[in-house]
Order: C-alpha cells, then structure tokens, then sequence
DNA sequence: CCGATGAGTTGCAATATACAACTTGCTAGG
DNA sequence: CCTAGCAAGTTGTATATTGCAACTCATCGG
C-alpha cells in the first residue's frame, strides 16, 4: 500500500519544482504574473471586485488594492469610485493579448514534441487540479 | 488548424492559475518554498554547489548565497569553507521530512477523488514539463 | 439616528530577489 | 615562478511582493 502514497510523493515533487520555477514560467511579455492574472481575471468576470480577486487567488485585500493601483496608474484598468465595476481598458486588453502571445509561444516550444492528445490530457489534469 | 492553438491557449490558462497557486500549495511545515527546495536538492545531489543549484532554479548567486546562509544559521544546512560540499544536518532533515509530511497531507485531500491512474498519469506529465 | 459590518486604502515591516562591485582561490601561459 | 584571468562566492544596494494592522467611508438594519 505504498503505492499511493509514492504516487502522492512524485505530484508532490513535481509540483514543488514547478511552483518553484513558476515565476519565470508564467512571466513574459512585459506583464507580471499577478498582473496578467488580475486583468484576465477581470475580462473574465465583468462584475469581480477586489474582494473577490483577493478571495480567489488568496492574496491580501491590501496586496489587491495596492496591484490594481498599479494597473489604473499604467493605464490598463479603471476603477470606478465606490462600487463601480472593475474594468479593463483597450490598453489592458492589448498588453494581455501580448503577453499571452509571448507566452504561448514560449510554451509551444517547450511542448513542442507533445502529442495533441497528451497536451489535452495535461490541460484537463491541470484543470481538474486547479478545479479542485 | 486551430487545434493545437487552442490546446496551447487551454494549457496555458491552467499553467497560469496553476503558477499563482502553485506556491501556496507547496508551502506548509515550517520551511519556507525556497529553502525547502534548496534542502532537498542538496539532499539529492551531494555533490551541488551553490553555483549549481542557482542555475537549476534559475536564482542569482547572491540570492542562493544568502538564502544557504540563512539555513547554515538554523542549523539546517553546513558549508564547508572552500570547494566542501554543502551537507544538510539531521536537524535539516528533519525540517524536511516534517514539511513533506505536512504538504503531501494538503495534497492528499485535494487528490482524494484521483484514482491511482490518474495520479500517476498527472505526475508523469508534470514531470514531463518540468524536465523540458 | 446610530452602531455594525464590509470594502478599500495606507502605514509599516518582512522577505525575496537581482545587479553590481568586490574578494578569493585556482589555473594556464609565459 | 609569476601573473593575468576566470569562476565561485559574498556583500552592498535597490526594487518588488506581500501580509497585518489601523484607518476611512459608505451602507444597512433597528
């Protein structure tokens, strides 16, 4: 009965060299990693607040307030007094649109010699994790 | 032709969520993401140096220095002066396996619904990646 | 009208990190 | 032998990210 707990082990091992190198891997294209999560987060769901951003990726509601200051201050995001929606500005859009780029296409080198079927595979494993 | 394009794009979503949550899963147990992995790559490779282990993690030497500092000053970790190999005390350990514990722990709950296939397929996979 | 609650901001501190300058030790040429 | 240079490591400095705590402000129930 090992069995399971090694399989536990090699996610775990994994997953703790992947989280280390996640900066650099979800990075590219001039946005951070937050940054590019917070603005995709908002086109995603037109109505999130911050308190909702910060619940979601378990920030700080200052960490949020302080990273949307940010975006307003670089043009990609408005925030409408009181309880105005969040929303994203042309600007925001396009620098999303690139950084996505510049990452896609940093993955596709890297999944280069992956089979469809086992991209698939990958991106509903990772799905279903995120999910859970 | 859009396949692969979309499968990327499904991927890369999952990556990015995965990445901003990665690190909070991979904490826990008293030692921090970062010292955790340095302790247990010196564990597995006994013969790394510091030099060694920032080019694996992509980290600044200065960053690597301060960071074996900082175990060496918790016990956890010896360098010997000159070319020694860096070796981790019992106490490290320890630290380690106790942190493993607590985290592979967190990772069973979330992967109590995987059968054993899938487990073993989503760690293959990211294994996959990691080693890319 | 008032107290409570929730959202958001700001002050403050800790941590992680990179870059640059420096130190040190070893090694190859001469 | 010397010495120039390189590789490893350390330290000074600056920046970014984050959390916690204290604060403001608005809204809502009684």
């Amino acid at each position: 009965m090992p069995v399971r707990r090694e399989l536990l082990g090699s996610v775990h091992d994994e997953l703790t060299l992947f989280a280390r190198r996640a900066r650099g891997l979800a990075q590219g294209g001039g946005l951070s990693l937050v940054a590019y999560t917070l603005l995709t987060h908002v086109l995603a769901n037109q109505d999130a607040r911050p308190v909702d951003l910060a619940g979601f990726y378990r920030l700080d509601k200052s960490t949020v307030s302080r990273q949307l200051a940010d975006l307003e201050r670089l043009g990609l995001l408005e925030r409408g007094a009181h309880g105005q929606p969040l929303r994203v500005t042309d600007a925001g859009r396009a620098q999303v649109d690139a950084a996505a780029a510049v990452q896609r296409a940093a993955l596709e080198g890297r999944l280069q010699d992956w089979d469809d079927e086992d991209v698939l595979a990958f991106a509903e494993y990772l799905r279903r994790f995120n999910a859970g």
